[in-house]
DNA sequence: GGCGGTCAAGAGCGGTGCTCTCGATTTAGA
DNA sequence: TCTAAATCGAGAGCACCGCTCTTGACCGCC
C-alpha cells in the first residue's frame, strides 16, 4: 500500500482505479451480465486489449467488484450500528435495516454477492475477510448480550464446527447461540433476497411492514425479548 | 392441450419439446448464463435461425424453463408432503427438506428462480401459479394446524394486504399467522440459497445439521411446539 | 390442383471475451 | 550514461453469441 514510486506505477494505479470505477458504474446501472470489458474500454477511450494489461480476465475484474460490494455492505452495517450502548434488539434492528437499505440502493451489487454465483467464478480467499464483516458484527452483539434463556443445544458435528468458527471471533459465542445467530442471518438474507428479486410483486406492497415482521422473527430466533 | 391433428403440428410440438429438453439439459449442466440457442441448435442438428421459429427469443425459452423449474419444485414439495395425518411440524419439515433436496439436486434451476433475476427478464403472469405452489402448500398446513398462541398482530397496511392474499388461498389463514408463515418461508429460502450459493464454504461442513437448526427456527417462528 | 402459410438453411450484422504481434516508451541495471 | 529489459497502447484476428433477413422448398387447406 506504499505510494507508487515511478510515474509508470502511478499511472498504472490510476488507470486501474478508473477501470474499476467504470466497471462499478456499469454494474450498478445494468447488472453483472451487462458488464463488458469492451464497453469499459470504450468509455475510457482505450482499446479493449489494453484493459487486459490491468485485469487478466473479466472474472478478475468481477472479483475486485465483489470485494468492493462486500466492503460497502460492511461499511453500511457498521455505520448504522453506531451506538454500543443501545439494546441488543435495537442494534440487530439497525444492522439488519442497514443491510436491507444498502441492498435496495445497490441491487446489482447485492445480487452479485448474495444472488446466483457467477458461473466459472471461484471466490479467492481474500474475499472471505470482507464477506463476513456483517456476520462478525452481529456475532459481537450476540456475545455482548446473550439471551436470558440459552437456546437448545445443537448436535455434533455441527457444534464442534461452530466452536471452531467461534474461535475466530473476537469475543466468544457459545455454539448453540451461534447457530441461532446464523439462522437469523439466513432469515435476513432470505427476506432481502426475496424482496429484491421481485418475489413479492403482485402479492405484497407493504415491503417495509413485511421486513419488520422478519425483524421480529430474527429477534425471537436468537431469544431476545422484543424491544 | 388437445392432440395435434396434422403431421406438421405434431412435428412442431415434438421439435419444441426437444428444444426445451436440450435447453433444460444445458441449464442443468452449465447454468443459465451458458444457455445458448446456437448450442441447442447444434446439438439438435439444425441451424441456429431455425430455433427462432419455435421460440422468438432466448428469453422466451428461459421463461418456459423457469415455469418448468417452479413446477418441478412444486411437485417435489407436494410429493414429500404425502401424509395429511402427520403433525404440522412434521409436514413443514418434510416440505422444507424437499425444497432443499430438490435445490441441491438441481442447483442451476433453483438459482434460475430464486437467485439473481435474469437481466432483461420480466416474469409473465403465467409463472405466478407455478411459483406459489410450495407457499400454498405451506399455507394449507398453517390453516389446518394453527398454533396454540396466535402470533402478535401485524400493523396496517400489511394486515389488509395479507388478508387479500389469504382470500386467494383455498383455506383461510389469519393475517398475523400468514405473516409468520412468510417469515418462515424467507428463512427457508435464505438457508437454501446461502448453502447452495457457497456461503458456507470454509466455515461450516455439517450443512445438514445447520439446516435442521433452520428447520427448528421455522417451526418456532410459526408458533408450533417443536416435534 | 393451385396457393398461402410454414419450414430449414444460409448469409450477415453487431456484439462479446480473449490472444497475439508490433512498435513505442519507460524503467532499471552495468 | 548507455543499453537491455520490462511495460505499455494499438490493431488485427479468432471463435462465439443473439438476432434479422432473404431464399427456396415443402405442406395442407380451399
Amino acid at each position: 500500500m506504499s505510494a507508487p514510486r515511478t510515474a509508470r506505477a502511478r499511472a498504472r494505479a490510476e488507470i486501474t482505479q478508473e477501470i474499476v470505477e467504470t466497471g462499478r458504474r456499469q454494474l450498478a446501472s445494468d447488472g453483472a451480465a451487462a458488464l463488458s470489458l469492451r464497453a469499459i474500454a470504450r468509455e475510457l477511450g482505450m482499446v479493449s486489449s489494453a484493459v487486459y494489461r490491468y485485469f487478466p480476465s473479466r472474472d478478475d475484474l468481477l472479483t475486485t467488484l465483489i470485494v468492493e460490494a462486500y466492503d460497502a455492505l460492511g461499511d453500511a452495517a457498521e455505520a448504522a450500528d453506531d451506538d454500543p450502548e443501545a439494546s441488543a434488539p435495537t442494534r440487530l434492528r439497525r444492522i439488519a435495516r442497514a443491510v436491507r437499505d444498502w441492498a435496495r440502493a445497490h441491487p446489482h451489487q447485492y445480487a452479485l454477492v448474495y444472488g446466483s454465483p457467477v458461473p466459472g467464478y471461484r471466490a479467492p480467499f481474500d474475499t472471505v475477510r470482507a464477506a463476513v464483516r456483517v456476520q462478525a458484527r452481529l456475532a459481537e452483539v450476540l456475545a455482548l448480550h446473550p439471551p436470558e434463556h440459552e437456546p437448545a443445544p445443537v448436535s455434533e458435528p455441527l457444534a464442534s464446527q461452530l466452536a471452531t468458527v467461534a474461535d475466530r471471533l473476537p469475543r466468544p459465542v457459545p455454539p448453540a447461540l451461534l447457530a441461532r445467530g446464523m439462522t437469523a442471518w439466513n432469515l435476513l438474507i432470505g427476506s432481502v433476497s426475496l424482496e429484491l428479486f421481485g418475489h413479492y410483486a403482485n402479492s405484497v406492497d407493504d415491503l417495509d411492514g413485511l421486513f419488520e415482521c422478519a425483524l421480529d422473527g430474527m429477534i425471537e430466533l436468537v431469544g431476545w425479548s422484543p424491544a
